[in-house]
DNA sequence: CAAAAATATATCGTATACAAATATTGACGT
DNA sequence: ACGTCAATATTTGTATACGATATATTTTTG
């Protein structure tokens, strides 16, 4: 009776999926072939089809059918139902670890914030890893909550942000949001909710309005030729 | 390029196994065999394990490896944590409905609660479809706000907030309920953010006490046998 | 007679094969 | 030269077959 024999090589994908839509390596309205996927991963497409699923539940792969799977495209529309969405999750959150939370669990947010720092003044700007760090260390403050519907809704929320920055943001400018995440853990600190709430709602209103103003980096095949007809043409 | 000539058989199974579940005709930790269930729908294993998936991921079952999958069978912190999140999903919603509404959003709140009424007072007092509605009744309000992520959420709380009620309250007292949602959609008629949202969190936490305040009515084999075997000793 | 081991059965996990649907490409006629 | 239509080829949707694993039953042994 042990936890887990078998890895599942269905999560394994999925996770591998994820990481590589939400890091950016698969571009928005990329294909996502079943059997390419298969091959890479030494899996049949029944593996793939889970994982596929899996991510389309979770709004960042999006399926027609007999159209196959894509890296989710979200549109304004969509990008500010689940900026809503995760603000009033996330307001939750953090009245609840206003209310009570355990020292560990200050640490392992301090611990996480160093991390972020590291990250970006390493030796290497890594951008994608600094996404993904700065939308995991909104999960760890979710589970850090003990609600565990509350933390899987903040992930997929999560999840679907960096898409939406990935998308619609030129570059993640993280030092501020760093920072930012320091301050919230100062106010949960002090036991001050309306602080901690109110530095939320504006981290995230910033993420948010980074978002909004750029106009859609990735447009059509067709606008893109335009330019490089133009260019050549002048 | 129609819309959906195929209406998708496995969003068949998937509703008609949800409801089932909801209206407590299958109960809780019952198995639910893949077999069985296809040769019931006439479809293959294929089929019904999409659908099975699919719930699992809205927590209606849950499934161990190997061991298939089982109707869900909240425990009372699973509840905790479900009924938590809905009051917090359900505050942003009504908040959104009292700011913007439209005339039509109203009629259509007022439609179903008629609908309540008319299972309500009907010739036979049909339990099930009385919880459906109820339930029902919060979905449509999610979904006037516009907000499609608000409203898948609010839709899977509820799910589970309906068979937690099916788990742990003894007859769903639908009386009053129906009532309450009369009243809430007067607040958000009178644009009174802070009455709807009270009568709201108070609705919730009737439901939540109704709940609560039971106890499992179906513990483990040992702990009932144990207060068996202290009664004899007695 | 009780307990433990071994077998049998049922159910699940995965791969694969076949059918259906669509996009693309080439041919053809205007 | 351009638009339309048909054939091909790719990809998904579904079913089924096979192997693995857990549970139930039976048999054996102390």
């Amino acid at each position: 009776m042990s936890g887990n024999p078998v890895p599942k090589r269905s999560d394994t994908v999925y996770q591998s999926l994820r990481r590589a839509i939400i890091e950016q390596a698969l571009h928005p309205a990329m294909r996502l072939p079943e059997d390419t996927i298969g091959e890479q991963f030494g899996v049949s497409r029944t593996i793939v089809r889970q994982a596929l699923n899996r991510l389309q539940m979770e709004g960042l792969v999006e399926t027609r059918p007999h159209h196959g799977a894509h890296v989710a495209k979200p549109t304004l529309e969509e990008a500010r139902d689940v900026f809503e969405t995760r603000r009033c999750l996330e307001r939750e959150v953090v009245r609840k670890l206003v209310e009570r939370v355990s020292v560990n669990g200050l640490d392992a947010l301090d611990a996480h914030i160093a991390q972020e720092d590291r990250v970006r003044d390493g030796p290497r700007r890594d951008g994608p890893r600094s996404i993904r760090l700065a939308g995991e260390f909104h999960v760890v403050m979710a589970e850090l909550t003990g609600n565990k519907v509350l933390a899987r809704y903040v992930s997929e929320v999560v999840s679907r942000c960096s898409l939406i920055l990935a998308i619609y943001s030129q570059r993640h400018s993280s030092d501020c949001a760093v920072d930012e995440h320091r301050r919230i853990v100062q106010a949960i600190r002090d036991n001050d909710v309306a602080a901690a709430m109110q530095i939320m709602d504006a981290h995230l209103g910033a993420v948010e309005a980074r978002a909004a103003l750029v106009e859609d980096p990735s447009p059509d095949l067709k606008t893109v030729l335009n330019r490089y007809t133009e260019e050549s043409a002048r």
